[in-house]
DNA sequence: AAAGGTTTTTAGAATCATTCTAATATTAAC
DNA sequence: GTTAATATTAGAATGATTCTAAAAACCTTT
């Protein structure tokens, strides 16, 4: 594993947050000013392929990264930001009726966030 | 709703495949040669947002769209395809684990499909 | 530690999907 | 049938991402 790649895995695996490949390269500049985005374009994808990080897709929004570990997410319809959920583990079941294809499977729940919620409150009603 | 709205709708809901934006606007070519793209863009969105079309986002894939019948789907891992299956309704449980503000949610299982299997099979066993 | 070979990074162009802008055409309302 | 509103067109612009070719860094083997 090279430098970048490494740093690159311990920002996405570290962070709070939902990752674009931008912030990542935000983040990496500040300690490597050098750095370029088809670096972290670079690495995202091999450590993407390597299966040690997950990319999160949302119509409309850039690709972005997160740790393995099991989890289901949140996605804000308003402003796109993600929360971590953790429903009940599906796999056996989907396993059980998509047959021996079956790979992995990405569960995202659309809401309004409760930031989002209390704006449109304030807008709407106080 | 306009000439061109109600087309799309049809190719769109009528169609047994997953379409693309690319793909609507060939059918809608031949029948109107004089659509662009833009249209297709303009309409499909005006459809999406009034909850009539669903959206379909994968990563690395341009987005596609399907009606709003309930169902979730199948993506190939391999060549992107896009099958329906119907797992279990999943919206009460959802609901009451995110609270007021759910939406809706997606749910895709990522396999490989029998095509690919097959070809699959065939390079590494055969 | 120099030479050779592989892999990574860089810089910037290229691509693809999508949106935007401004002008034109179509439709609906009076 | 004129006015106002909305939709469509053409093409430029944008944003995210990939590609390409050259330079740099990293191993190995001497």
């Amino acid at each position: 594993m090279t430098k970048y790649e490494v740093e690159i895995y311990n920002i996405i695996t570290t962070s709070t947050e939902h990752l674009t490949v931008e912030q990542i390269y935000t983040e990496l500049k500040g300690r490597y000013p050098k750095v370029v985005m088809a670096t972290v374009y670079n690495n995202v994808n091999k450590l993407w392929k390597a299966g040690m990080i997950r990319k999160i897709s949302v119509e409309n929004m850039p690709d972005r990264y997160d740790r393995t570990t099991r989890h289901d997410h949140l996605v804000c319809q308003k402003c796109g930001k993600l929360a971590d959920i953790t429903f009940e583990d599906l796999t056996a079941s989907l396993r059980r009726q998509t047959g021996s294809g079956f790979l992995y499977y990405d569960l995202k729940v659309f809401y309004v966030c409760p930031e989002c919620r209390d704006r449109e409150g304030k807008r709407r009603h106080t």
